[in-house]
DNA sequence: GATGAATGAGGATTCATTCAT
DNA sequence: GATGAATGAATCCTCATTCAT
């Protein structure tokens, strides 16, 4: 009927979702994936309670969406500062600056409080787990760079030296979820304090 | 007549409690923390559910007890190793052997389940808290014999060596859960790699 | 194929409301307002219970405007009746007729049965306060015509007079309901035999 | 086998039984009829819940026989005050200040909180009845009296004066519950304005 | 006599989902 | 395409009553 009727229907389509999920992102940034319904959604979109399920197939896969997006975020912002930082060193203390926000990201809450998602959605797993390994490889070629260019010495394998580190970041990302707050920066030092000793190097700021 | 009669009553309400918080833990276990609920508490202690809010002002309570036992349990587990180990390199590798398990605990599976519950009940956060801080204390003291026994010579303040270890063990922990499996021994391996150049010591097994 | 298609749902939202408060209504005159609840309602009305939730935010919500709504009926019935008669002697006579009906009114025993309500709502309180100041001011200002014609010669202030004929309206309201069964012709005599010697006039019938 | 064990048990059973009643009566004063339930009961009495039901068939009777030892208590109060006082004059007026109390009195709280009761408890039908009778009926012969002694110069029959005094008493009562804050005295002195033209007599206070 | 543990029906409320329009 | 009214199962919680002791 219409010219490609179906294309703009298709990219309308899209868009929608793309609403959707935004909408549902700032709710779950006030209410925590927990409050977060169907109905709380629509109002945020100022859509109908109807509409929401209309372009997704069930709730779960809406929030699944908003998750996977957030997630996705998430790593992208990092992988963006570690190509706009040619130095190992520096990079390396820029990804550990921005992995250790110095408030809690809506980012980070939402990761922790995806978790008990993963039980009974088990398509949850790939996420999380690709989003670590992402990290853990956004460390290690900036390790293999330094080393390459003779900035860091390691003292162990690479692949362990980036995944301690990532460790590292999660837990500490972690501790303010639950009241432990001993401050972003200590826990930045507390990860730099590995770095240096594990790749035997300056890393000053 | 009397004597033994009462017998189960006479365990008296704590015990009780303590059969309806173990209950809760196995309900749980089966069906995540999202998938507790009175009935099924109720079904899993064969008791009525009227029975169950009858020792426990409310479900949100009994939740509380059940998650504060698990954690204090896994506390408990890991301050008895560590009281039964004198030596403190032998200790601290018996501490990280511990704290990273070969299977998923219910204690750790718990543990980051009840972090959504953190939003709405701030009285979680303590509990995690201290859990964290007392394994961090357990660390800092195997360090500090280690040091004084010149069995460990750390390179930099024993606090930030403790939580480095606790925070890699978190982590490592929280990865099975979300299907990183790179098994238990390669994380307990990153840990003790980060130990051994921490504490400038040998910690063979 | 719209138009009149969605007659039932185009009444609306507020016509929902209005059978819904229709139907509580019918509940409440057949088991008390202690006797009625979400499922009852729901059942008069041939709905769900998750209905009666949806039109009102809380069964209590639903219970006040009930209550509200038999009050206003209530006052609104006297008020006609007030307008459609002129000599102020004859409307005096025709408002305390119809402030004693010969039967229970549904009116008097929502009114009477809502007073403990007002303990813990009290958002009541408002409405039965208005509902008996606006009699008082029905009567008042019939006496006051009355005075100005002639046709009654006051005794005292006005507003003392009005009060008392609702005083004693309210209670030989309250009588039937507690079994003292005079009648109500006896009532309404004892009200016109006050109000007579308080106005000194005739009042005949 | 005891000595006049069953008279010394029914003695016991009979003021147990009070205790519970004035526990009730304090439940209910604190927390309103609707508040009140066999748990509260207990407590306050410092006994067992199945104490309570020991001593009384059901909870209901024992609402029952704490509203009437609520209302008699009412009357008897009156009654006194009609008693002590010869001039019917005075007394007149004592029993109208008395039954206008300037603080809403519990008597009066409860006596309206348990009209819903009358629904499902035919029971309490002569319980109110016969308080209202009583006072008419104290009201009465004072007044009798008064016309007797010329005193009072009684307009109408004496009945209906002495049931409108009681009606003014009972809606006054129980204004101050709906909020209608018109102050005690005010409504006195609407009652004894009453009283004034029906008796056609002074009434100083 | 007295207890209090245990019950289970019944209370209001929430919410993803369905479907007629 | 999009709506939003309607559902009903599921949730936690309350409470008079029962009964073994």
């Amino acid at each position: 009927m219409h010219e490609g009727g179906h294309v703009a229907e298709q990219r309308g389509r899209a868009a929608r979702r793309a609403e959707l999920i935004s909408a549902t992102r700032r709710v779950a940034r006030r209410s925590g994936i927990g409050g977060t319904n169907v109905r709380a959604v629509a109002a945020e979109a100022s859509v109908s309670t109807g509409s929401v399920l209309y372009y997704f197939p069930s709730f779960d896969e809406l929030m699944y969406a908003t998750v996977e997006g957030v997630l996705e975020e998430m790593y992208e912002h990092r992988r963006m500062i570690a190509e706009s930082e040619p130095d190992p060193a520096t990079r390396l203390v820029a990804l550990i600056v921005a992995g250790v926000p110095d408030e809690i990201s809506d980012h980070l809450r939402m990761a922790y409080e995806s978790i008990p998602l993963l039980r009974e959605r088990p398509e949850y797993r790939p996420l999380h787990r690709s989003i670590v390994e992402r990290q853990v490889a956004l460390y290690r070629s900036t390790i293999e760079i330094g080393a390459a260019t003779g900035a860091f010495r390691p003292t162990t394998d690479l692949t362990t030296i980036a995944r301690n580190i990532v460790a590292l970041e999660d837990a500490y990302d972690l501790y303010p979820l639950i009241g432990l707050e001993h401050g972003a920066e200590t826990y930045r030092e507390n990860i730099l304090s590995y770095a240096r000793i594990a790749l035997d190097c300056d890393l000053t700021r």
